[in-house]
DNA sequence: GAGCACTGC
């Protein structure tokens, strides 16, 4: 009885005084009857029966981690079981991290309807709110917070005891974003100063080993790097293999050290149906061919409704894969279901991934054909059988040659079953992989964390500016090499964040503030000098940088010549950036319907928003920071203002620069590297003396992308301004 | 001649 009716109690207080000074009564009192009325499913929900257990734990312990499956309803109620307790106070908070906007905001939602109480800003006696980019929404009496992992390292900045919070709940941990990471990192180092805050670690998979030793080795901050250091990998799985160059730089090891956190642990059952796992008697090659012909064999044998979820690797395998399964619907006799195809995947304008939440017809089958959007972003309603194909894209970081690769490589275990669970969540499931179940047992069991397939110069600046003196020496779940560690802390000398101690500068201080990466903040705070005073326009630039494409892509040739009439005026000849300037100029100046701006334009409506948006914020931040010398803009940009802001891009991607070649391609100055053009750059089959680009991807070839001309001339201008 | 998925006072 304890919790709910306390919960209940104090939310009556609440209301009363709100009540009677405001007009709100017959609203207060629907939510009240809505709380209620919600009050019967969350008892129904796994983890309702162990709210004593989970409430005892964290009492008695400083870190719980709590393992629970989708729908245990540990998102929702765990945040609520603590709000009464002593070690809470009043009017202690509890923060709530989430990987994605959607997810923070829907959650505080729910939870402020579960609670009677109205929602974030909406009412100043709100108990539960959220934070994400672009949209806060809390209140002077916010006792819940659900924000994104990046909003709670910002406020980090301003507080670097997160004292306003007496627990801190990370949800999705197995996800292991960098973000993620850096924030156990910290709330870790944290407890030590902190003894009265308490964090909680939620994950969807049941294994706690790890979790557990990262909390319970003490730490190693202020002693002295020495060789000694142990590698973690060769305590928990076996022989360490990796050479010296990829050596783990240092490990959390539990053997002679105790234990600086108490720390306890729980698992919840999730509320999932059955799903029956098949595999392949034999490999297959052709993973087109052999979904082609499962989606089939389901859709002829299984009965109506019960939808379908494809797992595939991209953009392209999904199209083509429609294509063929569309054909062959034509050939089915009425005696079967009608077959309704729908792919999903990121870059799919948005109206036609709603497609997918619509229920299907009568006598229809929907079947998704969808990369991992469908794995943990976007729940597919109305799926009772999955079909994986066992693989998917995955980028990882060459720091060597600073590149970035984005390769089709294997899935793991535990993503093959998260996949699997898709098919049983609201009745029981089939799942189909197409791999045998030897492939599937020889999978690794863990996807790898995002924090060794990155560039680490944005995570090194995050804890410098947090005041982590010894990097080397900070926490993390899965060190990655020392030698990705160092090279993000050269790059971020380079870029003149760090000064030859290795201290934050105050213009690293200035670019950890920015939503921006290192080089790309560097771009802002060069474009800032009164020397080159382009401020307004690089801001611009570096909006459309930070989101997604702004041109929509083309699949016809007929599109691309309509595209080239569409966007003429747009293009410049000296490359992407100044013709992305060229657009978001036209666009902010356009007053009457921008979206039909955007349309008339074939550029995406959806993503020209976004840039409005990140402007805005870039706008503000700079003013903050005093950046800006003068508040007029270059309207009819001139050429030596090109030129200056072309520079100030030099100052940041100093390394991206390639020259051409006699035989038509360009090769990089700094590595010597052969890098072509990407389609999708203005510059595509144009050669020219030299490129600098922001993006360097190997796919099919490496490719540079976000491509602008520079000058020899300038190059060596700016090498001279570095020295 | 091409685009896994997220996120940021």
């Amino acid at each position: 009885m304890g919790l709910p009716h306390t919960v209940e109690t104090s939310a009556n207080v609440k209301r009363k005084r709100v009540s009677e000074d405001s007009p709100g009564r017959t609203h207060q009192s629907q939510l009240q009857q809505r709380r209620i009325k919600l009050l019967d499913s969350r008892k129904q929900l796994p983890i309702w029966q162990r709210q004593k257990d989970i409430r005892d734990a964290l009492r008695d312990n400083d870190v719980l981690i709590l393992s629970g499956e989708t729908g245990s309803g540990k998102s929702t109620q765990v945040p609520q079981f603590f709000l009464d307790q002593p070690w809470c106070g009043f009017p202690g908070k509890i923060a709530v991290t989430q990987p994605r906007r959607v997810a923070a905001i829907s959650l505080a939602r729910r939870v402020a309807e579960e609670m009677g109480t109205p929602l974030g800003s909406s009412s100043p006696a709100s108990k539960v709110g959220y934070s994400v980019r672009f949209d806060e929404s809390t209140s002077p009496s916010t006792r819940i917070k659900f924000l994104t992992e990046g909003m709670l390292l910002q406020e980090m900045l301003r507080d670097a005891s997160l004292s306003q919070y007496k627990c801190v709940i990370v949800d999705e941990v197995h996800e292991r974003s960098v973000n993620i990471d850096l924030i156990l990192g910290f709330l870790k180092q944290l407890q030590t100063r902190r003894k009265d805050l308490k964090v909680v670690v939620m994950s969807a998979t049941a294994d706690a080993d790890s979790l557990q030793r990262f909390f319970a080795a003490q730490l190693l901050e202020n002693t002295r790097h020495d060789s000694k250091s142990v590698p973690n990998d060769s305590q928990t799985d076996g022989e360490a293999e990796v050479d010296a160059d990829d050596a783990p730089w240092h490990g959390f090891d539990d053997e002679d050290q105790q234990s600086s956190s108490n720390i306890a642990t729980c698992h919840v059952e999730g509320r999932q149906y059955p799903v029956i796992t098949r595999y392949l008697d034999s490999p297959t090659e052709d993973t087109i061919e052999a979904s082609l012909h499962r989606i089939f064999q389901i859709h002829c044998k299984e009965p109506t409704p019960g939808d379908l979820l494809v797992f595939m690797t991209g953009q392209e395998a999904i199209q083509s894969l429609q294509k063929l399964v569309e054909e062959y619907a034509l050939g089915l006799t009425t005696d079967y279901p009608k077959m309704l195809v729908l792919p999903l995947f990121a870059a799919l304008p948005q109206a036609a991934q709603q497609l997918i939440f619509q229920p299907a017809p009568r006598n229809t089958r929907k079947v998704i054909l969808t990369t991992n959007i469908a794995e943990t972003s976007v729940t597919v309603p109305g799926v009772r059988f999955v079909v994986d194909t066992g693989k998917a894209k995955v980028k990882q970081f060459r720091n060597r040659i600073g590149l970035d690769s984005l390769l089709v490589k294997q899935i793991s275990r535990s993503s093959a079953d998260q996949r699997k669970g898709r098919a049983g969540r609201e009745a029981a499931g089939q799942c189909y992989r197409l791999y045998t179940e030897e492939a599937y047992k020889s999978l690794d069991k863990d996807s790898t964390p995002e924090v060794l397939r990155c560039d680490l110069s944005q995570a090194v600046l995050t804890m410098k500016a947090r005041g982590v003196g010894d990097v080397l020496r900070f926490p993390l779940l899965t060190p990655p090499p020392k030698e990705a560690m160092e090279k993000a802390l050269l790059q971020l000398c380079e870029l003149g964040a760090l000064d030859e101690h290795g201290n934050i500068s105050p213009i690293g201080r200035k670019i950890a503030r920015l939503p921006l990466t290192p080089a790309l903040g560097r771009v802002i705070i060069e474009a800032a000098t009164p020397e080159t005073d382009c401020l307004v326009e690089v801001i611009d630039i570096v909006a459309c940088l930070s989101v997604e494409h702004i041109f929509l892509a083309i699949d016809t040739e007929e599109g691309r010549e309509k595209a080239s009439v569409a966007r003429r005026q747009l293009l410049r000849r000296q490359g992407d950036h100044l013709t992305y300037l060229a657009a978001v100029q036209a666009y902010a100046a356009e007053q009457s319907d921008r979206r039909r701006w955007a349309d008339d334009h074939m550029i995406s409506h959806r993503a020209m928003q976004s840039v409005m948006d990140v402007r805005q914020q870039l706008t503000a931040q700079c003013r903050q920071a005093k950046l800006f010398t003068t508040q007029e803009a270059h309207p009819a940009t001139d050429e030596a203002t090109q030129e200056r802001i072309v520079k100030c891009f030099l100052r940041g991607f100093s390394s991206n620069v390639a020259r051409a070649c006699p035989d038509g391609s360009y090769k990089t100055f700094a590595g010597n590297q052969t890098v072509a053009i990407h389609p999708s750059s203005v510059l595509f089959g144009r050669k020219v003396e030299a490129i600098i680009y922001n993006q360097f991807v190997y796919t099919n070839k490496a490719y540079a992308r976000d491509v602008s001309v520079v000058q020899l001339r300038w190059l060596e201008e700016a090498l001279d301004g570095m020295a």
